[in-house]
DNA sequence: CGCAGGTGATTCAAATTTCAACAACTTCAT
DNA sequence: ATGAAGTTGTTGAAATTTGAATCACCTGCG
Protein backbone atom coordinates (compact mmCIF):
# COMPACT_ATOMS: atom_id res chain seq x y z
CA UNK A 1 0.00 0.00 0.00
CA UNK A 2 0.92 3.66 -0.34
CA UNK A 3 0.84 7.30 0.68
CA UNK A 4 -2.78 7.80 2.25
CA UNK A 5 -1.86 11.22 2.32
CA UNK A 6 -3.87 13.73 3.73
CA UNK A 7 -4.30 15.56 0.40
CA UNK A 8 -2.58 18.68 0.91
CA UNK A 9 0.72 16.78 0.90
CA UNK A 10 3.73 18.58 -1.01
CA UNK A 11 6.86 15.77 -0.75
CA UNK A 12 9.21 15.83 1.55
CA UNK A 13 11.71 13.37 0.08
CA UNK A 14 14.89 14.14 0.89
CA UNK A 15 16.62 15.03 4.18
CA UNK A 16 14.52 16.44 6.79
CA UNK A 17 15.54 19.37 8.62
CA UNK A 18 16.98 19.03 12.20
CA UNK A 19 15.09 21.45 15.01
CA UNK A 20 11.97 21.99 15.64
CA UNK A 21 11.55 24.95 14.86
CA UNK A 22 8.34 26.21 13.10
CA UNK A 23 8.90 26.30 9.12
CA UNK A 24 9.24 29.70 7.56
CA UNK A 25 6.08 29.37 6.00
CA UNK A 26 3.99 28.35 9.25
CA UNK A 27 2.50 25.37 7.23
CA UNK A 28 2.64 22.17 9.54
CA UNK A 29 4.52 19.19 8.44
CA UNK A 30 2.54 17.33 10.12
CA UNK A 31 0.84 15.54 6.48
CA UNK A 32 4.02 14.93 5.28
CA UNK A 33 5.22 13.11 8.22
CA UNK A 34 1.76 11.31 8.24
CA UNK A 35 2.77 10.37 4.60
CA UNK A 36 6.14 9.26 5.16
CA UNK A 37 5.22 6.82 8.20
CA UNK A 38 2.33 5.30 6.04
CA UNK A 39 4.41 5.31 2.99
CA UNK A 40 7.51 3.54 4.89
CA UNK A 41 5.00 1.23 7.10
CA UNK A 42 3.97 -0.05 3.61
CA UNK A 43 7.21 -1.21 2.05
CA UNK A 44 8.79 -2.17 5.42
CA UNK A 45 5.88 -4.55 5.92
CA UNK A 46 6.49 -6.47 2.53
CA UNK A 47 9.88 -6.57 2.86
CA UNK A 48 9.46 -7.81 6.46
CA UNK A 49 7.08 -10.57 5.16
CA UNK A 50 9.02 -11.66 2.62
CA UNK A 51 12.03 -12.26 4.74
CA UNK A 52 10.06 -14.48 6.75
CA UNK A 53 8.16 -16.36 3.86
CA UNK A 54 11.56 -16.80 1.87
CA UNK A 55 13.55 -18.25 4.69
CA UNK A 56 10.68 -20.28 7.01
CA UNK A 57 7.64 -20.22 5.28
CA UNK A 58 5.64 -18.04 7.44
CA UNK A 59 3.50 -15.33 6.84
CA UNK A 60 3.61 -11.78 9.41
CA UNK A 61 0.51 -13.16 10.56
CA UNK A 62 1.84 -16.22 11.00
CA UNK A 63 4.63 -15.40 13.11
CA UNK A 64 2.48 -12.64 15.09
CA UNK A 65 -0.13 -15.40 15.87
CA UNK A 66 3.08 -17.50 16.67
CA UNK A 67 4.81 -14.75 19.22
CA UNK A 68 1.24 -13.77 21.23
CA UNK A 69 1.04 -17.59 22.31
CA UNK A 70 4.77 -17.82 23.13
CA UNK A 71 3.78 -15.16 25.22
CA UNK A 72 0.69 -16.39 26.80
CA UNK A 73 0.26 -18.01 29.79
CA UNK A 74 0.47 -21.51 28.92
CA UNK A 75 1.26 -21.37 25.33
CA UNK A 76 -2.12 -20.89 25.31
CA UNK A 77 -4.90 -18.34 24.31
CA UNK A 78 -8.93 -17.82 23.64
CA UNK A 79 -10.32 -17.55 20.09
CA UNK A 80 -12.03 -14.48 20.77
CA UNK A 81 -8.43 -12.90 22.35
CA UNK A 82 -6.18 -13.57 19.49
CA UNK A 83 -8.29 -12.22 17.27
CA UNK A 84 -8.94 -8.72 19.13
CA UNK A 85 -5.40 -8.56 19.80
CA UNK A 86 -4.36 -9.76 15.76
CA UNK A 87 -7.47 -7.09 14.30
CA UNK A 88 -8.59 -9.99 12.58
CA UNK A 89 -12.17 -10.97 12.05
CA UNK A 90 -12.88 -14.06 13.89
CA UNK A 91 -13.20 -15.96 10.70
CA UNK A 92 -9.81 -15.04 9.82
CA UNK A 93 -8.79 -16.04 12.80
CA UNK A 94 -10.39 -19.58 12.38
CA UNK A 95 -8.44 -19.80 9.09
CA UNK A 96 -5.74 -19.06 10.02
CA UNK A 97 -5.34 -21.27 13.23
CA UNK A 98 -6.57 -24.18 11.57
CA UNK A 99 -3.63 -23.39 8.71
CA UNK A 100 -0.77 -23.65 11.64
CA UNK A 101 -3.00 -26.41 13.36
CA UNK A 102 -2.58 -28.39 9.94
CA UNK A 103 1.33 -27.35 9.91
CA UNK A 104 1.54 -29.11 13.69
CA UNK A 105 2.70 -25.79 15.03
CA UNK A 106 -0.86 -25.27 17.03
CA UNK A 107 -3.57 -27.25 18.87
CA UNK A 108 -7.00 -26.67 19.56
CA UNK A 109 -8.32 -27.48 22.64
CA UNK A 110 -11.70 -27.01 24.43
CA UNK A 111 -12.15 -24.26 26.92
CA UNK A 112 -12.48 -25.02 30.81
CA UNK A 113 -15.13 -23.55 32.08
CA UNK A 114 -17.10 -22.43 28.56
CA UNK A 115 -18.63 -25.01 26.21
CA UNK A 116 -18.88 -22.39 23.91
CA UNK A 117 -15.26 -21.64 23.65
CA UNK A 118 -12.01 -23.20 21.83
CA UNK A 119 -9.02 -22.23 22.63
CA UNK A 120 -5.35 -22.25 20.60
CA UNK A 121 -1.91 -23.39 22.23
CA UNK A 122 1.62 -23.77 20.63
CA UNK A 123 2.91 -27.13 20.45
CA UNK A 124 6.61 -28.24 21.02
CA UNK A 125 7.31 -27.96 17.43
CA UNK A 126 5.53 -24.32 16.85
CA UNK A 127 7.88 -23.17 19.69
CA UNK A 128 11.24 -24.18 18.07
CA UNK A 129 9.47 -22.88 14.96
CA UNK A 130 8.96 -19.82 16.47
CA UNK A 131 12.55 -19.49 18.37
CA UNK A 132 14.12 -19.51 14.66
CA UNK A 133 11.71 -16.64 13.21
CA UNK A 134 12.06 -14.44 15.99
CA UNK A 135 15.95 -14.66 15.39
CA UNK A 136 15.82 -13.89 11.69
CA UNK A 137 13.30 -11.61 12.30
CA UNK A 138 14.52 -10.11 15.14
CA UNK A 139 17.70 -9.22 12.88
CA UNK A 140 15.30 -8.34 10.28
CA UNK A 141 13.99 -5.58 12.08
CA UNK A 142 17.07 -4.20 13.44
CA UNK A 143 18.73 -4.15 10.16
CA UNK A 144 15.82 -2.01 8.95
CA UNK A 145 14.85 -0.19 11.72
CA UNK A 146 16.02 -0.46 14.75
CA UNK A 147 19.31 0.42 14.06
CA UNK A 148 18.66 3.09 12.09
CA UNK A 149 17.07 4.93 14.67
CA UNK A 150 18.32 6.85 18.17
CA UNK A 151 17.22 5.98 21.71
CA UNK A 152 15.58 9.41 22.04
CA UNK A 153 14.01 8.74 18.51
CA UNK A 154 12.74 5.45 19.85
CA UNK A 155 11.18 7.20 22.76
CA UNK A 156 9.22 9.32 20.94
CA UNK A 157 8.32 6.68 18.61
CA UNK A 158 6.96 4.99 22.00
CA UNK A 159 5.30 7.98 23.31
CA UNK A 160 3.81 9.02 20.04
CA UNK A 161 1.86 5.97 19.12
CA UNK A 162 1.19 4.59 22.61
CA UNK A 163 -0.93 7.69 23.21
CA UNK A 164 -2.31 6.90 19.78
CA UNK A 165 -3.25 3.79 20.63
CA UNK A 166 -5.06 4.63 24.38
CA UNK A 167 -7.31 6.68 21.48
CA UNK A 168 -8.21 4.34 19.29
CA UNK A 169 -9.62 1.98 21.81
CA UNK A 170 -11.22 4.87 23.69
CA UNK A 171 -13.32 6.10 20.76
CA UNK A 172 -13.35 3.47 17.76
CA UNK B 1 -1.98 -7.78 12.69
CA UNK B 2 -0.07 -7.35 15.99
CA UNK B 3 2.74 -7.02 17.65
CA UNK B 4 5.85 -8.84 15.52
CA UNK B 5 7.86 -7.46 18.68
CA UNK B 6 11.51 -8.75 18.02
CA UNK B 7 11.12 -11.24 20.67
CA UNK B 8 14.38 -12.18 21.42
CA UNK B 9 16.38 -9.13 20.72
CA UNK B 10 18.97 -8.90 23.49
CA UNK B 11 21.81 -7.60 21.35
CA UNK B 12 23.53 -4.18 22.32
CA UNK B 13 21.89 -1.60 20.94
CA UNK B 14 23.69 0.40 17.82
CA UNK B 15 25.29 3.73 18.43
CA UNK B 16 22.81 6.16 19.35
CA UNK B 17 23.84 9.07 17.42
CA UNK B 18 22.88 11.94 19.53
CA UNK B 19 22.87 12.18 23.15
CA UNK B 20 20.66 9.40 24.25
CA UNK B 21 20.01 9.18 27.85
CA UNK B 22 20.38 5.65 28.90
CA UNK B 23 17.62 4.51 31.05
CA UNK B 24 18.28 3.36 34.55
CA UNK B 25 18.70 -0.22 34.26
CA UNK B 26 20.35 0.36 30.68
CA UNK B 27 17.85 -1.43 28.86
CA UNK B 28 16.97 0.13 25.34
CA UNK B 29 13.66 1.05 24.80
CA UNK B 30 13.56 0.06 21.05
CA UNK B 31 11.83 -3.13 21.36
CA UNK B 32 8.96 -1.12 23.34
CA UNK B 33 9.02 1.66 20.62
CA UNK B 34 8.78 -1.08 17.60
CA UNK B 35 5.85 -2.97 19.04
CA UNK B 36 3.86 0.16 20.17
CA UNK B 37 4.42 1.02 16.43
CA UNK B 38 3.65 -1.77 14.86
CA UNK B 39 0.70 -2.62 17.33
CA UNK B 40 -1.18 0.66 16.78
CA UNK B 41 -0.53 0.52 13.21
CA UNK B 42 -2.34 -2.62 12.18
CA UNK B 43 -5.50 -0.82 14.89
CA UNK B 44 -5.09 2.56 12.63
CA UNK B 45 -5.15 0.94 8.98
CA UNK B 46 -7.85 -1.04 10.01
CA UNK B 47 -10.17 1.99 11.40
CA UNK B 48 -9.36 4.00 8.61
CA UNK B 49 -10.24 1.43 6.41
CA UNK B 50 -13.42 0.55 8.13
CA UNK B 51 -14.50 4.36 7.78
CA UNK B 52 -13.83 4.75 4.11
CA UNK B 53 -15.52 1.67 3.52
CA UNK B 54 -18.62 2.35 5.55
CA UNK B 55 -18.84 5.56 4.11
CA UNK B 56 -18.22 5.60 0.28
CA UNK B 57 -17.34 1.72 0.04
CA UNK B 58 -13.75 2.58 -0.68
CA UNK B 59 -11.24 0.08 0.61
CA UNK B 60 -7.79 2.00 1.54
CA UNK B 61 -6.23 0.83 -1.19
CA UNK B 62 -8.81 2.23 -3.69
CA UNK B 63 -8.18 5.63 -1.99
CA UNK B 64 -4.36 5.44 -2.35
CA UNK B 65 -4.82 4.67 -6.01
CA UNK B 66 -7.18 7.67 -6.60
CA UNK B 67 -4.61 9.51 -4.49
CA UNK B 68 -2.11 8.68 -6.27
CA UNK B 69 -3.45 9.41 -9.93
CA UNK B 70 -5.15 12.56 -8.20
CA UNK B 71 -1.39 13.31 -7.80
CA UNK B 72 -0.37 12.56 -11.22
CA UNK B 73 0.54 15.17 -14.23
CA UNK B 74 -2.15 14.38 -16.53
CA UNK B 75 -4.15 12.43 -13.64
CA UNK B 76 -2.58 9.60 -15.45
CA UNK B 77 -0.27 7.02 -14.69
CA UNK B 78 1.61 3.95 -15.93
CA UNK B 79 0.61 0.73 -14.22
CA UNK B 80 4.13 -0.74 -13.41
CA UNK B 81 4.81 2.96 -11.89
CA UNK B 82 1.38 2.82 -10.37
CA UNK B 83 2.71 -0.80 -8.67
CA UNK B 84 5.78 0.30 -7.49
CA UNK B 85 4.08 2.98 -5.76
CA UNK B 86 1.52 0.77 -4.24
CA UNK B 87 3.65 -1.92 -3.32
CA UNK B 88 1.12 -4.31 -5.28
CA UNK B 89 2.14 -7.30 -7.46
CA UNK B 90 1.42 -6.40 -11.25
CA UNK B 91 -1.70 -8.84 -10.92
CA UNK B 92 -2.87 -7.16 -8.12
CA UNK B 93 -2.87 -3.94 -10.04
CA UNK B 94 -4.77 -5.03 -12.67
CA UNK B 95 -7.20 -6.35 -10.73
CA UNK B 96 -7.36 -3.51 -8.67
CA UNK B 97 -7.72 -1.03 -11.15
CA UNK B 98 -10.01 -3.46 -12.89
CA UNK B 99 -12.66 -3.00 -10.45
CA UNK B 100 -12.37 0.65 -10.69
CA UNK B 101 -12.64 1.23 -13.66
CA UNK B 102 -15.96 -0.67 -13.33
CA UNK B 103 -17.56 2.02 -11.12
CA UNK B 104 -16.29 4.22 -13.74
CA UNK B 105 -13.69 6.24 -11.83
CA UNK B 106 -10.58 5.45 -13.60
CA UNK B 107 -10.22 4.06 -17.36
CA UNK B 108 -7.21 2.59 -19.19
CA UNK B 109 -5.67 3.39 -22.11
CA UNK B 110 -2.33 2.96 -24.67
CA UNK B 111 0.87 4.27 -23.96
CA UNK B 112 1.96 6.83 -26.23
CA UNK B 113 5.66 4.95 -27.26
CA UNK B 114 5.09 1.53 -26.35
CA UNK B 115 2.55 -0.53 -27.35
CA UNK B 116 2.62 -3.06 -24.73
CA UNK B 117 2.22 -0.59 -22.19
CA UNK B 118 -1.13 0.61 -20.18
CA UNK B 119 -1.86 3.54 -18.13
CA UNK B 120 -4.68 4.52 -15.81
CA UNK B 121 -6.46 7.72 -16.43
CA UNK B 122 -9.02 8.78 -13.35
CA UNK B 123 -12.21 10.32 -14.80
CA UNK B 124 -14.22 13.23 -13.52
CA UNK B 125 -16.16 10.92 -11.55
CA UNK B 126 -13.36 9.58 -9.95
CA UNK B 127 -12.16 12.85 -9.57
CA UNK B 128 -15.40 13.65 -7.68
CA UNK B 129 -15.17 10.96 -5.36
CA UNK B 130 -12.02 11.60 -4.64
CA UNK B 131 -12.74 14.89 -3.20
CA UNK B 132 -15.28 13.43 -1.08
CA UNK B 133 -13.01 10.94 0.15
CA UNK B 134 -10.23 12.79 0.53
CA UNK B 135 -12.24 15.22 2.84
CA UNK B 136 -13.68 12.13 4.70
CA UNK B 137 -10.17 10.39 5.39
CA UNK B 138 -8.35 13.50 6.11
CA UNK B 139 -10.58 14.17 8.85
CA UNK B 140 -10.24 10.80 10.45
CA UNK B 141 -6.40 11.01 9.82
CA UNK B 142 -6.41 14.18 11.76
CA UNK B 143 -9.05 13.33 14.26
CA UNK B 144 -6.80 9.85 15.31
CA UNK B 145 -3.48 10.98 14.58
CA UNK B 146 -2.16 14.28 13.56
CA UNK B 147 -4.08 16.59 16.11
CA UNK B 148 -2.79 13.60 19.05
CA UNK B 149 0.79 14.69 18.35
CA UNK B 150 3.10 17.64 18.48
CA UNK B 151 4.77 19.33 15.86
CA UNK B 152 7.92 18.63 17.28
CA UNK B 153 7.03 14.84 17.23
CA UNK B 154 5.55 15.44 13.75
CA UNK B 155 9.29 16.28 12.89
CA UNK B 156 10.82 13.52 14.52
CA UNK B 157 8.21 10.94 12.73
CA UNK B 158 8.84 12.55 9.40
CA UNK B 159 12.44 12.75 9.88
CA UNK B 160 12.37 8.77 11.11
CA UNK B 161 10.31 7.18 8.50
CA UNK B 162 12.02 9.54 5.30
CA UNK B 163 15.41 7.89 6.75
CA UNK B 164 14.31 4.27 6.97
CA UNK B 165 12.61 4.93 3.39
CA UNK B 166 15.85 5.54 2.29
CA UNK B 167 17.38 2.60 3.87
CA UNK B 168 14.67 0.24 2.42
CA UNK B 169 15.22 1.54 -1.16
CA UNK B 170 18.77 0.92 -0.88
CA UNK B 171 19.36 -2.46 0.05
CA UNK B 172 16.43 -4.59 -0.51
C1' DC C 1 17.02 -8.01 -41.41
C1' DG C 2 16.06 -11.68 -37.73
C1' DC C 3 15.97 -13.47 -33.64
C1' DA C 4 17.65 -14.09 -28.41
C1' DG C 5 16.64 -11.88 -24.39
C1' DG C 6 14.33 -8.55 -21.79
C1' DT C 7 10.04 -5.67 -20.31
C1' DG C 8 5.15 -4.53 -19.30
C1' DA C 9 1.04 -6.25 -18.35
C1' DT C 10 -2.59 -9.77 -18.18
C1' DT C 11 -4.50 -14.40 -17.23
C1' DC C 12 -5.62 -18.53 -14.67
C1' DA C 13 -5.71 -21.44 -10.73
C1' DA C 14 -4.87 -21.74 -6.05
C1' DA C 15 -4.60 -19.49 -1.54
C1' DT C 16 -6.50 -16.13 1.43
C1' DT C 17 -9.94 -12.88 3.29
C1' DT C 18 -14.47 -11.01 3.88
C1' DC C 19 -19.27 -11.06 4.80
C1' DA C 20 -23.37 -12.84 6.09
C1' DA C 21 -25.63 -16.60 8.17
C1' DC C 22 -25.56 -20.34 11.47
C1' DA C 23 -24.94 -23.41 15.48
C1' DA C 24 -23.85 -24.05 20.28
C1' DC C 25 -23.74 -22.31 24.53
C1' DT C 26 -24.41 -18.67 28.58
C1' DT C 27 -26.84 -15.28 31.00
C1' DC C 28 -30.44 -13.19 32.91
C1' DA C 29 -34.94 -11.69 33.79
C1' DT C 30 -38.90 -13.76 34.24
C1' DA D 1 -37.16 -23.58 35.43
C1' DT D 2 -37.86 -20.94 30.79
C1' DG D 3 -36.96 -18.61 26.98
C1' DA D 4 -35.31 -14.07 24.96
C1' DA D 5 -30.99 -11.99 24.20
C1' DG D 6 -26.10 -11.97 24.05
C1' DT D 7 -21.51 -14.55 23.33
C1' DT D 8 -18.21 -17.61 20.89
C1' DG D 9 -16.78 -19.76 17.00
C1' DT D 10 -17.53 -21.95 12.69
C1' DT D 11 -19.17 -22.40 7.90
C1' DG D 12 -20.02 -21.36 2.95
C1' DA D 13 -20.03 -18.42 -0.86
C1' DA D 14 -18.20 -14.43 -2.89
C1' DA D 15 -14.40 -11.13 -3.25
C1' DT D 16 -9.59 -10.42 -3.21
C1' DT D 17 -4.62 -11.62 -3.52
C1' DT D 18 -0.79 -14.42 -4.88
C1' DG D 19 2.37 -16.85 -8.00
C1' DA D 20 3.36 -19.08 -11.99
C1' DA D 21 2.69 -18.99 -16.69
C1' DT D 22 1.68 -16.43 -20.88
C1' DC D 23 1.11 -12.84 -24.44
C1' DA D 24 2.66 -8.87 -26.93
C1' DC D 25 6.00 -5.93 -27.68
C1' DC D 26 10.72 -3.55 -27.43
C1' DT D 27 16.06 -3.81 -27.82
C1' DG D 28 20.25 -4.88 -29.29
C1' DC D 29 23.39 -7.65 -31.53
C1' DG D 30 25.13 -10.62 -35.37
Amino acid sequence: MTSSSVGTADEPDAAPPLSAVPRPDGQSRKPEAWRAYFETTAALQDQLERSLRAELGLHLADYNLLLLLTEAPDHRMRMGELAGRMVFSPSRLTYQVRTLEQRGLVERCATPGDRRGAATVLTDEGRHLFRRAAALHGRDVRDRVLDRISEQEADVLLRVFSRLANALHEQP
